[in-house]
DNA sequence: AATTTACGAAACGGGACCGTTGCGTATCGG
DNA sequence: CCGATACGCAACGGTCCCGTTTCGTAAATT
């Protein structure tokens, strides 16, 4: 019985490509990426665009929605640090983060798996809202319920409703605002609007 | 040369079944409010649906994007009548007929239209930024700007920004909000927190 | 009645993927 | 070197859907 360094024995025979592995993720990834459905996306097409064998993807994952998992679960999540001084500071770092995501491929590939592909995949669904929208929605929270209990925000806010009102702008304008990256400032006027309201302060 | 009452002539044969063509846009419905992507539709599953033959289909449109896009036409959108007394109340309006659609087939089809298909089909995405989007966004602009003008809204209001706010919090109550109905007071509580803003009042 | 068109159903050849298998080659442990 | 496993590649039979055609029937005009 050889042992390797980790404890686990090494099983006979050419060890299965790392690099291939990578590739089938990323190639997965990318077509996610580019707008692709889940429903959409062939196990050929992703074996073409990662330069391999069915084979050899097949042998790894037995389902396009199990690869689809694991792709998704390599996407990390890094929360921004909260400076946690105040919640207006702290809001505008949770939405800054949301809106430096929407230009890049992971963003994009939480944006399209979330609007799209949430009924009809529920493995899928579960696994995404635990990765990629629980973490924000606790952070989210957090800053929200700290806000109400230092004075911050009003004693009778609804917090659910405020975190709605802040992830759905976000969400709004990753798809239909303005074509292009979003403008640097986005999130500081959205927590400014949304923390003094619409209507003219009292006279 | 045999001329019927609209003034247009009648061709000779048998008429093309105005039941047969509501069927088959009442199916197209039935399916993208499942959820079905428009990619994923397939016409035979459409004529099965509709029970009719594929024949029938494609006598009238000549592919399966020129049916969507027929389909969705028939959507009627009421925007409801505006009171235009005071911007609370018409804002209230208008977010609650959008809380009350995300209940109905319409809306269903609207809101799986505008969140997958966005890509990938301009012609479709083109005509339905136009029946289903733009009037909804004219309304929600002309509420805002009376209310700056009128002062009930603060006079530096961003309002594009505002009708981010405004729409995609229902947005988001949509997708992800509570499952079943949204409740009834929402479109009010939505208003109120956004009219007032989530800072306590100054002192 | 004759003609013309539409209807639903069935079948066609073609294409995209499916998931599997066999092939020759490459890379590991022993 | 040898056995074992993975690799990329090509081919397989099967399924779904495509868009078209054919068929027998139905419904309109003339």
């Amino acid at each position: 019985m050889t042992i390797q360094g980790t404890g686990t024995a090494r099983p006979a025979g050419r060890p299965r490509s790392e690099k291939a592995e990578k590739a089938i993720i990323e190639a997965t990834l990318d077509l996610i990426a580019e707008g692709m459905g889940v429903s959409e996306l062939s196990i050929e097409a992703i074996a073409s665009r990662a330069g391999v064998g069915k084979t050899t993807i097949y042998r790894r994952w037995s389902n396009k929605e199990d690869l689809v998992v694991d792709a998704l679960a390599t996407l990390k999540a890094p929360l921004p640090p909260l400076a946690g001084v105040s919640v207006r500071d702290d809001l505008i770092t949770l939405l800054d983060a949301m809106r430096a995501e929407s230009g890049n491929r992971r963003g994009r590939c939480v944006m399209n798996i979330a609007m799209s592909e949430a009924d009809r995949h529920p493995r899928l669904l579960e696994r995404f809202v635990e990765r990629a929208v629980e973490p924000r929605r606790r952070a989210l929270r957090e800053v929200l319920e700290r806000g109400v209990a230092t004075g911050e925000l009003r004693p009778d806010l609804d917090v659910t409703l405020a975190m709605a009102i802040l992830s759905g702008t976000m969400m709004w304008q990753s798809k239909w605002g303005p074509a292009g990256d979003l403008p640097e400032d986005l999130a500081e006027r959205v927590v400014d609007v949304v923390l003094a309201g619409m209507a003219p302060p009292a006279p």
